[in-house]
DNA sequence: AATGAATGAGTTTTCATTCAT
DNA sequence: CATGAATGAAAACTCATTCAT
C-alpha cells in the first residue's frame, strides 16, 4: 500500500510500529509531541526514528499520508455501493467522526489537496473522494454544485467541528446532519 | 472593551501593538512562531512582550480574547436587526469568512467554551450568540434543535474550511451556504 | 578592528571573550571541541555562544578570522620597516612560531585566500602581504618568482611542519631557516 | 606487505576494498566522514568494516599506515640509486606531489613519528627515510645539519603547502623548489 | 562472514524566560 | 519602563558501535 522501496522485514515492522505510535503521540500531544516520546511509545530508539524519517516533518508528513491512504482505501470500498447516496454520507460520517479523537486527521486532509511530497496519495484521495461525489450526484444525493475542493473543505471543516465537540456525541451527529443536509440538493425533503 | 487594569497611556498603546503583531504572526506562522518574532514585528524588545504578558501562553490567550471580544461586539451589534434569520446569516457568514486569512481565529473560537483565564469573555461570547441564535429560532429561520455549542462547533469548522479554501472564493461561498442551509429547518425551501 | 554591527558594551565584551577562548579550546582540542566546552570556558552558557555564531561553523570561521586579522595587522606594522628583508623574515618567523601551538592558525591560513564570508579579511591579508613581500623583492632579499599564493602556500606549510615539530625548539629554528633561505634569490649567499 | 594475521582471500580482498575507499572518502571530506560513507564508497555494510577495523581510529590507523609503507617503499627502491642527492629530490618532490590531492596523507605523515600501533612501520619509514637523507648529506647534496626530525617536519609542511596550491601545478612547482633549494648546503649554488 | 537496522550517548540548535544595562 | 543580551532546559539530529537476520 505504501510504495517505498522494498525493506527489511524487521525495518518494515519498526516503520509500522513508529506510525502507529506517532499517530497516537500526536493525537494525545499534538505535532509539538518530542521525538523521544514518539519513539518510546514506538519501543524503540531515538535513532530508529530518524533512521526512518530524516527529518520531524518527514515523520508528520509519513503520518498524514497513512491517514490519507486510509481514507483512499475507505473511499474506494464505498464506491462499488449501490446506494451512491448512502455510501456518500456514510464516507462522510465515518472519516468526520473518525477525527473526534486524532486532531490531526484534520490536518491530514487538509494536505489530500497541496501534499507536496508523494503526491501521489494526494492524487489517489482525490479520485477515491471524486468517485464517490460524482455518484452521489448523479443519484441526486447531493448538490451539482457542489466540486471536490468544496467537499475536501467540509470534511476539513466538519471534522474540526466534531473535534471541538468531542465531548457532546449527541451534538456531533446534529452537527454532521446539518452539513449532510445542506449537501443535499436544493429541491430534496430534509430527512429531520 | 479589554476588561484589564487601567494603564499608562504609553503602555496601553504598546499592549496593542503587541496584539496586532501577534495576531499577524500567529496568523502567518501558528502559535509555534517565537516571542522574539513577535517582539520584532511588533518594533519592541522580548523584554517588553514579557511585561505584558508574563506568559507566552497568556499572550496566545489574550490574542483569543481579542478575537472573541469584537466576535462578540458583531453579535452584539446583529442582535438589535429586525431579521433575525438575517442577521445570524450575517454573523455566520462575516466570522466565519474573517477567518479566512486568520487560522488563528479558529482556535480562538475553539476557546469560546473553555477560556480558563478572564471567563467573562467567553460568557459575553455565549451570551451574545445565544441571543442571536434564539431569536433566529424563534423567527424559525433556524432548526429549532440546534443549540450553541453546535453553532460553535460549525463556526469553528467553517471557520477551518473556509481557511482552507482560502484561495478559492466560489467554494467558499458555496461552503458557507451549504452549512447555512443545512441549519435551516426541515420544513423550509432551500433559497438555491 | 572587526566591522561588526555595534554592540551593547557587555555583548561586545562576551562576543571577545568567546572567541578567546573558543581559539583556546580549538587549539587544544581541535575544531571537533563541543560548543558546550567552548561555552564553559568563556564563562557563558550555550545560548549566548549561539546568539553570537548561530552555527558552530560561524563560530569557527570568527575565530579563523581573528587570527586573520592579527596577522594582517602584524604585516601592516613591518610594512613601515626600514630593512625590507629583515622585515619579511620577522613576519615569516613570527607568524610560523605562533601556530607552534596553536594548530588551528594553519587552517586560518588556508583560507586567506578562499575565504567565503566577510571576504574583506581576506583581502586585508593579502594586501597586507603582498607589500611585504614586493618590498622584500625589490631590496633583493626575497626571489623575484615568488607570488603572493606561493608565499601563502609556504607560510600554511612551514606552520604545519612548526607544528609537527612542536616539542623540539632546535629543529623548528633549522626549519624556518631551510625554508627562509630557499626563499633569498639563487645569487644570494646563505646566511649559515 | 602489510604485517597482519593472514585472512582468507575475500576478506583481504574485503580489507583492500575498505582501505582504497577510506583513504578517498577521507581526503575528500577529512577523517570526520562517517563510518557509513566509508562503507558505501567501498560497497560494503558497516559491519563489515566493523568487522575489519573494530574502531574507528583503527581504520583511519589502517589508512596512515598503508601510506606509510608505500613511502618507506619508495625511500627503498630510491635508496639503491647512483646519485643521491636526485634520489633525495625525486623522493622528496614525489612523496609531496602524492599528497596533492590527498590531504591525510599529511597526517600519515605526522604519524610516522609516533604511531602507537604497529610501531614498525613507523621505524620502517624512519630507517629508510634515514638511509635516503643520510647518504644525500654525505654527497653534499644535503645540509649537514637537518636531522631525521627536520626532515619529517619539512615533508609534512610542504606537503601541506602543496595541498593549499592543489589548483595551481606551476606554485607548487615553486614552492617545493624553494624547500629543496633551502635543504642544500650553504656553499651550494641554487639550481636557478 | 556479510548486511544493514537498532541503539543511545553526545552535539547542535531553539526559545521561553530572566536580568543587567 | 524599555531593551536586548544571557541563560539553560529541552528538542532535534548524528554517528560510532552492536546485533539480529
Amino acid at each position: 500500500m505504501t510504495p517505498d522501496p522494498p525493506l527489511r522485514a524487521d525495518a518494515r515492522r519498526n516503520r509500522e510500529k513508529l506510525l502507529v505510535a506517532a499517530e497516537q503521540v500526536f493525537a494525545e500531544q499534538g505535532v509539538t509531541a518530542s521525538t523521544e516520546d514518539v519513539a518510546r511509545a514506538a519501543g524503540v530508539g531515538v535513532g530508529t526514528v530518524f533512521r526512518h524519517f530524516p527529518t520531524k516533518e518527514q515523520l508528520i508528513e509519513a503520518v498524514y499520508h497513512a491517514r490519507l491512504a486510509r481514507l483512499a482505501d475507505l473511499a474506494d470500498q464505498l464506491a462499488a455501493s449501490a446506494d451512491p447516496g448512502a455510501a456518500f454520507a456514510e464516507f462522510f460520517t465515518t472519516t468526520v467522526e473518525g477525527a473526534a479523537t486524532k486532531n490531526a486527521l484534520v490536518d491530514a486532509l487538509a494536505r489530500a489537496g497541496v501534499t507536496t511530497d508523494s503526491p501521489e496519495v494526494g492524487q489517489w484521495v482525490r479520485r477515491a473522494l471524486g468517485v464517490l461525489l460524482t455518484r452521489a450526484q448523479e443519484a441526486d444525493a447531493v448538490r451539482p454544485d457542489v466540486t471536490l475542493p468544496d467537499l475536501l473543505g467540509l470534511l476539513v471543516g466538519t471534522s474540526r467541528a466534531v473535534e471541538h465537540l468531542s465531548d457532546d456525541p449527541a451534538a456531533r451527529v446534529r452537527v454532521v446532519r446539518v452539513v449532510l443536509d445542506g449537501l443535499r440538493p436544493p429541491g430534496a425533503q430534509k430527512v429531520d
